[in-house]
DNA sequence: CAGCATTTGTTCGTTTCCGCGACTAATGCG
DNA sequence: CGCATTAGTCGCGGAAACGAACAAATGCTG
């Protein structure tokens, strides 16, 4: 769209090949051209750029059965890669992802209090540069990091982050410096409503709205039309502070009877009785338990979350939502109960045909979000792939 | 983005040039070279094109008074239009809107009582038959239809306008057949973003919302990313039915504490006097009457506001709030009231270099925004306007 | 197993459209 | 009145996609 001229087309086509492998996996030359609706001798000549810049492998032809000459076919290159970095309170996680979503290698540190920006930044270039990427045959692309917090997209400045108690630290500035690598920070449910949207629960959906439940809080994230909503600066998508009650209860930014003020995992959590207990334990212990104090306990969570996602439906008319987290658990619990409460509080078009479902990825959910946001400037501009730059 | 071939630069070309006339106004061949950033051979045959297809006339050079051979004039067509339609509970506006956004003819027909849609499309399609649109000279390309509720946008079907007790009512269909145009039919405030998006106080802001409060309640719109959010099925930005409030005051759809429900025209109306005002009155009494029962009001009103502009704000991220009717009324009579209540309720990042103000466009804003809807097929592919059809 | 239909790869000519350069035209300025 | 500046016009070249013609590789059928 921007300059118009032939060479844009040409882009738009590496891009949709590309596209095309990333959400199909690999496949034949010919369903490539059948799935982008260009010519065969394009495709061969698309194909052949891309496997000139080593994003691609072009496979021997492979008979599938069928009569006709076998295809060639074309997988996406398992060296092409970027960097996910993920800092929690208790651990921070460093992951090689692949252009086909795969994580190759894996790293975790734990923490024995909560860490700084600086020791997170100086933690995770060691590792990176520990993991010897380049000498392994990979071609990293750049850093996505998941920050649980709000975060200023256009230079990775992270604003808030309270749980981590960071304040205005230059994240992205630092870490760029430190490795010389592009970097890209983001929310963290923002990069995961990008991994449900090409890998899980959102594929194929073009309006959704992705809101996680952890320890730490509620957040969200809003996919419209296909994209990610991030609003003027990447702020968007906060459904954890909407109002759902008139009490005086307040989130950790003060502001009374919100979602995140009313429905917390912690209080579920004291019903059940230990003090901690991993995700998949709390779902499978909520499940079981269907004492009265906690099915009132769910209604009431379901109640305010139901006036949440009633707003939620108004204002974004979405065609699905997804819940992670223990807002899931929330959802498994009694899932018509959350239904009959969302549409006492929806207009009721809105919410003809709205889906609302769980969250498919589990653990790497993050990793793969934060890796394909480091990618995309590679995927929208398959020819800056120029000298698979190295520095 | 769709096929990939050449041909899809030239319409690309051909929407840029008539995009550029349409926000920048009538202008040089070369300033539409220096804002499309194309050569000027492709301007000028791109030009042409268009001035074959009865889109743009060109003008004889004319001397600016600056050194250098004088440039032709582009103007857009004076004849290319769309019907704009608008029916309102005592009233129907039928209107001719140029490509320039001009209104060129408008007739408004006024109802004894609440008129049925039957009664409307009768109405309408007589009235643009009895304009003489066709031998005038004009080129109707189609016929925009703005209505105040949820209108399913594939089919023009209103869901449920409550103002007019319009229910499932198909109205795009309807006015299809009686008049063999295309019809656009959408929610009323969602026409008058793009209006002020384009024209108006949301000129050159990717990211806005667009707030319109009304004697039949509040409406609002989306722009993100420059493209009104229509969601799934288009009923997105239904601002009204926002929980503000514990209370259990419901609006017409039955949502206790919402928006709708705490904040009326017709709460603050009673407070001034009269039983019935234009809004232009409405907004001059409010802003004369200081008075403590008025002051409290205007209070209350802000704050239930500032609750649900809150939440637009964390979950939207916007740059800029246009607010429109008695909300902007409520906004000038005490400017930073609203603004400290909101400052309260939003995370502070995205609170950052918002703007609220007031809409700019006035009476005009739903028909522009009727016709400009109806005008879009056309500027996104110019060369679709080849025979000029004028069934 | 030999021919045939089918499907795909390959090559090459055609078409579209943009940018560029050379030249011409029209203006203001000194 | 010449010169600099700016824009229109025309022709050429390059990029890229498509389509046609041909070759290659497979399954199917008699």
């Amino acid at each position: 769209m921007r300059k118009g001229t032939s060479e844009d087309v040409r882009r738009e086509n590496l891009t949709a090949v590309l596209r095309a492998l990333m959400v199909g996996g690999d496949m034949s030359r010919a369903d490539l051209g059948r799935l982008t609706g260009r010519n065969r001798s394009t495709v061969a000549s698309l194909v052949s750029d891309l496997a000139g810049l080593g994003l691609v492998d072009e496979q021997d032809p492979v008979t599938d059965g069928t009569v006709g000459r076998p295809s060639h076919g074309v997988a996406l290159s398992s060296s092409v890669a970027a960097f996910a970095v993920h800092p929690e309170v208790d651990a921070l996680t460093v992951a090689i992802v692949g252009l086909d979503a795969q994580v190759r290698r894996k790293v975790r540190h734990e923490f024995d209090r909560i860490p700084t920006m600086a020791e997170v930044v100086h933690l995770a270039s060691t590792v990176m540069a520990a993991m010897g990427a380049e000498e392994s045959g990979f071609r990293m692309t750049g850093i996505g990091v998941a920050v649980p917090g709000l975060v200023r997209t256009v230079d990775g400045l992270v604003r808030n982050a309270p749980h981590l108690q960071w304040r205005e630290e230059p994240l992205g500035a630092s870490l760029a410096e430190a490795t010389s690598l592009p970097v890209h920070v983001a929310n963290d449910a923002q990069l995961g409503a990008l991994a449900e949207r090409d890998y899980g629960a959102g594929r194929g959906v073009s309006h959704f709205v992705y809101i996680n439940g952890g320890a730490s809080g509620i957040g969200g994230a809003i996919v419209a039309g296909g994209d990610l909503l991030g609003g003027a600066h990447g702020y968007a998508g906060e459904l954890g502070h909407t109002p759902v009650s008139g009490s005086d209860r307040v989130d950790n930014v003060g502001i009374p009877g919100s979602l995140e003020a009313e429905v917390t995992r912690e209080e579920l959590l004291s019903l059940l009785g230990p003090d901690h207990m991993d995700p998949e334990s709390f779902d499978s212990a909520l499940l079981a338990d269907r004492s009265d104090a906690v099915a009132a306990a769910v209604a009431r969570h379901q109640r305010h979350l139901a006036i949440a996602l009633g707003t939620v439906v108004n204002v974004l008319n979405p065609e699905r939502i997804l819940l992670g987290g223990f807002l899931a658990s929330l959802l498994a619990y009694n899932p018509q109960g959350l239904r009959t409460a969302l549409e006492a509080r929806a207009l009721a078009p809105a919410m003809e045909g709205v889906d609302i479902v769980s969250a498919q990825l589990g653990a790497n959910l993050l990793l793969v979000g934060a890796a394909h946001r480091a990618l995309e400037p590679l995927v929208d501009d398959p020819a800056s792939m120029s000298g698979a730059r190295t520095d």
